[in-house]
DNA sequence: CGGCCACTTGAAAACCTTCAACCTATGTGG
DNA sequence: CCACATAGGTTGAAGGTTTTCAAGTGGCCG
């Protein structure tokens, strides 16, 4: 069944086709697929350790058929991070069309099929209003997002990874600079998966380096500028 | 401005208004609110603390006007951890929609206002086109996701926990029993920010104490069953 | 003023990472 | 078919970071 449903698969390679008509329709959008047509295009197979979308890249959108593509972010110091895992009926890209460019490298982990998906132009409105539910639906679902830039960072790399997207966000909200933060030592700390006291002395830490001003719940960004 | 802006606001609050006639329309939708109206409902103002919404209760979609949320799980072993912070034009509850129940507690970190948004019933596709593309837009955008429950964990439990979320998914997609990771063990710990090492011998201890059996790259569940 | 809660600081213990070596599987060329 | 090369995997010991425990400080409110 696997195999034959494989090679059907391939058969449509290259053509935009309507998903019910392509037999794994179900895993990738669900038992009913009935009202609205949604069309993707099969891409040509991906051997184990071909590259599907490069970080940067302009935004596209593929759902993952058969296999299994990892996700990598590069960071800014040369060095890589694997951010997620993407299994068949999964979004890879999405997050795209957001950014205007690719958030990360997608490469298949093992040899792999991925259909690519046309989004709706942007302020096309009234149409594929299907197509938008159901990938705001798997969006939401997805398990894990492109994920914690920190995990397995220092602390104080943590906590001021955490300040630094706090105050990002506070700006884009209407905020001013001496920026309140909303949380105590022990949310933060419960945020980052580190202990209260740990979030102390990083703050303490990147106060004396000049990172930031700390005072109480106040703090104020005194970066490498 | 702002507290006039906060005035205006509460003096609608109960009735569902278009968010065009909004002062804080521009931070919610962005700059151009023009095709498609979206239709909101203030909600009664909340004091510090107050919660807006409890985990498990029903799907319900909000975006926060004014003010600070913080979003807790509780785990099952009674604890609880912060998974997020949402600011002013950012959404509240979407992943309800996909899981059928509220994934967790979001509680004012400061006094705060949200709107409550209506998403079209599903299945209703055609109209709201617009609402939808931009939810999925502000979802894909949403900086942290509602999860990284491993964070802090010990190195075991976050293994642990890697493989489980796998192997669902793995089976979601249709695969069986004696899964295969696709992943190499340096792969994993960067995922999860761990040492390679610490990886081989976080799944040693799993294998040991009969939570799964490892061998190579084939995993196989021998939980509490 | 007293109590409470958040915050801070210090020292010991636990945990994870690093480094270095060795082992195993897979695939290639002879 | 074997020998070798390579990549991934495993194991042990030393060292560094983080957690935990304990105690003490500061602000806010009844």
């Amino acid at each position: 069944m696997h195999t034959l449903e494989r090679s059907r698969l391939r058969g449509v390679s290259g053509t935009e086709t309507d998903c019910a008509a392509c037999p794994g329709s179900r895993r990738c959008w669900g038992d009913n697929l009935a009202a609205e047509a949604v069309y993707a295009r099969r891409e040509p197979p991906l051997e184990r350790g071909a590259r599907l979308i490069e970080q940067g890249q302009q935004p596209a959108l593929y759902i993952v058929a058969t296999g299994c593509l990892v996700l990598r972010v590069s960071l800014p110091d040369g060095s890589q991070r694997v951010v997620g895992l993407r299994l068949p009926g999964e979004l890879v890209g999405l997050e795209s069309y957001a950014r205007g460019e690719q958030a990360y490298t997608a490469q298949a982990a093992t040899a792999s099929a991925v259909c690519r998906l046309r989004l709706p132009a942007p302020g096309a409105g009234g149409a594929h209003g299907a197509l938008l539910e159901r990938l705001l639906m798997k969006s939401a679902a997805q398990p894990e997002r492109a994920s914690a830039p920190w995990a397995g960072l220092p602390a104080v790399e943590r906590v001021a990874a955490f300040i630094e997207n706090y105050t990002q966000r506070a700006q884009l909200s209407g905020r001013e600079d001496p920026f309140k933060l909303p949380l105590t030592r022990a949310d933060i700390g419960s945020y980052l998966g580190l202990a209260p006291e740990t979030v102390v002395r990083a703050l303490g830490h990147l106060s004396q380096a000049q990172r930031l001003a700390v005072r109480g719940r106040t703090v104020r960004l005194g970066g490498p500028a």
